[in-house]
RNA sequence: GGCGCGAUAGCAAAGCGGUUAUGCCGCGGCCUGCAAAGCCGUUUAGACCAGUUCGACUCUGGUUCGCGCCUCCA
């Protein structure tokens, strides 16, 4: 049975469907005026894994991640970068299909653009402002009206009271209280605009704010009330307040509110020095940059190996611990031909899996059943053991490439290569060194050996060994593994992995 | 100032009122020509102070420290 922390009621819940045997599930997604950094991942990558998960547990699932693309940012950016907004956003949604494909997130079943969805944002508007939610500023702003709506502040735990104490919100003279939020912004010169029947000195002509995208969109795809609704630690407050009290307020029925949301999810941040990443703070690091020294298998696996309510603190040797783990679960398949039959969930170390999914997606729990399947593995040398290995760790979207593809792949090996003795290998270069600079006293640059090369020095050290010149066989074992390649000699053979 | 979350071994990270988490690192052994990988064994825990209990890392209270939200943010 599944239990999930829902973050209205601040605390674990079995979860139980609007339907039986389907689940709606609404994350809030990106604005796409930048490429996409780690906290994004981590994003993408918890709430693939939770639909994954809900999938296998037999559900049906909707799952739609809505894509942020009109906001100031993006108009800011546009200006800056002398592109339309429309350019501009398609360039970073096309950014973010790369990143997220390559860290094995499946597409949402729905990937909705606000632009899209303005006409529903006008009507849900007029609804707030009809039932008394919502008023036309002087300035044409459209805001809501957070005193008229009685639950303001249950998720995120705030009373209107503490929240106008420590208010730090810039004074409009237009709200009426401090705490109302935006729900259309009047136009400003050389701002994009839709028209709207809300009047004001510019004819009602603006654009939406940025809570009631997600208010209109989540409820246009998956009706006035659905089973889940996620996104980060972050956005509780404000912008998932402003959802609850957008929604309930606008599809009230005869003055009786309605839930929108049953279970409330947020994922932890992904932390740098023990500090929130994030754009203000200017610490993030983009996947693309993080990928160019990771693979992204790995920076997935790390993203999973932690329970996604916890922080998570980035940094290299974090990464480096990561792919050493992932490096264990991937020796062990190989040389397997596993099956991809059906998981036996019968199996004690798959109960011990589901168990641990079920109980609100402990993904660590989880990793130490594939540890233990590992060793298993390794000890007994059991295809079954493999395969509910490869299947179930399938389940997390993990482990499914050939184990030499991830052993043996290209991975960029840096810096100290001139002081190798590269003499006859033979190089293949790539990155800002070159041939001569990688194998010259001060090479600085990046260069990856060819799979071929190795072959060749594998038959050399062999041949030596069979001469029974082990100084020679390892001299070359040597300079492999200067160069980042790893040796190991079985009864079947000598095999290698890039280290 | 208000509200919330957390503190686990060298690092990372879970469960659990009494029995090995797990991964990396370290140490010993097996294997190996020697290594590596793997296997076996093993050293390092539960911020601090009280309380509940036969028994607490696990429950309760307090202290200290860290983080987050209260403004855009995944």
């Amino acid at each position: 049975m599944l239990k999930i922390y829902n973050t209205l009621a601040r605390e674990k819940q079995i979860f139980t469907p609007i339907v039986a045997g389907k689940v709606s599930m609404y994350v809030c997604g990106m604005t796409v005026y930048d490429y996409c950094h780690l906290g994004h991942a981590r994003v993408m990558v918890v709430f693939d894994m939770v639909s994954r998960w809900l999938r296998t547990s037999g559900f049906e699932v909707i799952y739609v991640r809505n894509i942020t693309d009109i906001d100031d940012k993006i108009i800011k950016r546009a200006n800056e970068n002398n592109e339309t907004i429309g350019q501009l956003t398609q360039r970073f949604i096309e950014a973010m299909d790369e990143d997220s494909a390559k860290l094995g997130v499946l597409r949402p079943n729905i990937e909705p653009k606000a632009t899209k969805y303005v006409d529903g944002m006008i009507k849900m508007i007029s609804a707030l402002i009809k039932k008394g939610f919502a008023y036309v500023a002087a300035n044409g702003d459209v805001f809501y009206s957070v005193n008229n709506f009685e639950g303001y502040g249950k998720l995120s735990g705030k009373s209107l009271e503490d929240l106008r104490a420590g208010e730090r919100v810039e004074v409009d003279t237009h709200k009426k209280d401090p705490m109302d939020f935006v729900l259309w912004k009047s136009v400003k010169p050389n701002e994009p605009s839709w028209d709207s029947p809300f009047g004001g000195p510019n004819g009602g002509k603006g654009r939406p704010g940025w809570h009631i995208e997600c208010s209109v969109m989540s409820s246009n795809l998956l009706g006035e009330q659905f089973d889940i609704h996620g996104g980060g630690q972050d956005l509780q407050f404000p912008h998932h307040e402003n959802e609850i009290a957008q929604s309930e307020a606008a599809h009230s029925h005869d003055g009786k509110a309605c839930q929108m949301v049953n279970y409330w999810m947020h994922n932890g941040f992904v932390r740098v020095d023990d500090e929130k990443m994030s754009k203000s703070l200017g610490n993030f690091f983009t996947i693309r940059t993080v990928l160019e020294k990771y693979d992204a298998e790995v920076v997935r696996f790390f993203i999973l190996r932690a329970h996604y309510r916890s922080p998570l603190n980035y940094s290299d040797k974090h990464l480096d611990d990561a792919k050493l783990a992932l490096t264990r679960l991937y020796t062990a398949l190989r040389g397997h031909v596993v099956s991809d039959t059906a998981i036996d969930w019968q199996h004690p170390q798959s109960a011990r899996f589901k168990e641990a999914l079920d109980d609100d997606f402990n993904t660590p729990e989880a990793m130490a059943v594939l540890f233990d399947l590992a060793n298993e593995v390794n000890k007994t040398k059991a295809v079954e053991a493999a395969s509910l290995l490869k299947n179930l760790a399938g389940v997390l979207g993990l482990l499914q490439r050939d184990a030499n593809e991830f052993l043996q792949g290209e991975v960029i090996i840096n810096a100290g290569v001139g002081q190798l003795n590269l003499e006859g290998l033979p190089a293949k270069i790539t990155g800002t060194g070159t041939s001569s600079q990688a194998q010259s006293t001060h090479a600085v640059g990046e260069f990856t050996v060819s799979n071929k090369g190795i072959e060749q020095f594998i038959e050399q050290r062999l041949a030596a060994k069979k001469a029974k010149n082990f100084a020679e066989a390892d001299r070359i074992r040597k300079e492999l593994a200067d160069a980042g390649i790893i040796l190991e000699d079985s009864p079947q053979g000598t095999t290698w992995r890039r280290a």
